[in-house]
DNA sequence: ATAATATATCTAAGATTTTGAATGTAGTGG
DNA sequence: CCACTACATTCAAAATCTTAGATATATTAT
């Protein structure tokens, strides 16, 4: 219950909604330092929200049970939270060095 | 959501569920002192879940957005609390002196 | 007005959570 | 083996929350 209640848990969550996604990812998309992220992944992983998956020097997470997002968008609606949460989850970011956003939209060659 | 993700809170508002109630009859369910009581509805009411009703001396609670029970079983469900949420309220309790439990089963007069 | 009852609020100590800083570990490439 | 990268963990200070104790307010009765 608290586990979701925290800004920075809440957002990551709203991240993964897409998939999975990388630590480095969720930083960038954060915009915090990487250790801060990983200790609320840490949270979430040992409040078993969330798993995590390894691959090479990439570690992967992803939510366990899709129904937290139900309980998501449930109080969100309750609190009267306008924005609907499906879109606040940009896949791709302009300055995130993960796989899935190097591949694509990387055409930052500008100055 | 930190605002159900409380012990107390979560039994007052599980209180709640069978409609209104006084502030003394929520004390005794939840073996508390009345002023902890008090301070938690406050926290509720801040938080806008709960609106209240003045009757003479006595205060009556009542959730405003019924919805949050909906919120709760979700929760539960998620967590894999099993107990069904709906049944843990028993509105009459023995040692409560509210006039609505004063009214029913008040048959104390054993030693 | 005084007393009694039901509930509300204030305060501060204690407990927990959050956050930043430093450091540790595990894969990968040279 | 050494260096590097991506991520994890530990530790402690700072912020926040919880709770007990004392006290205040409002309503009713005398």
């Amino acid at each position: 219950m608290k586990v979701i209640g925290h800004p920075a848990r809440w957002q990551i969550l709203n991240l993964l909604r897409s998939g999975e996604e990388c630590v480095c990812h969720l930083t960038v998309a954060l915009g915090q330092r990487q250790a801060y992220v990983s200790q609320q992944l840490m949270f979430l992983r040992r409040a078993g929200v969330i798993v995590d998956r390894k691959e090479g020097l990439r570690v992967y997470y992803q939510v366990k049970d899709r129904r937290v997002f139900d309980l998501m968008d449930e109080a969100g609606k309750i609190a009267g939270y306008e924005g609907k949460a499906e879109e606040e989850h940009p896949p791709i970011l302009a300055n995130c060095a993960c796989p899935r956003c190097e591949s694509q939209g990387a055409h930052k060659h500008s100055i």
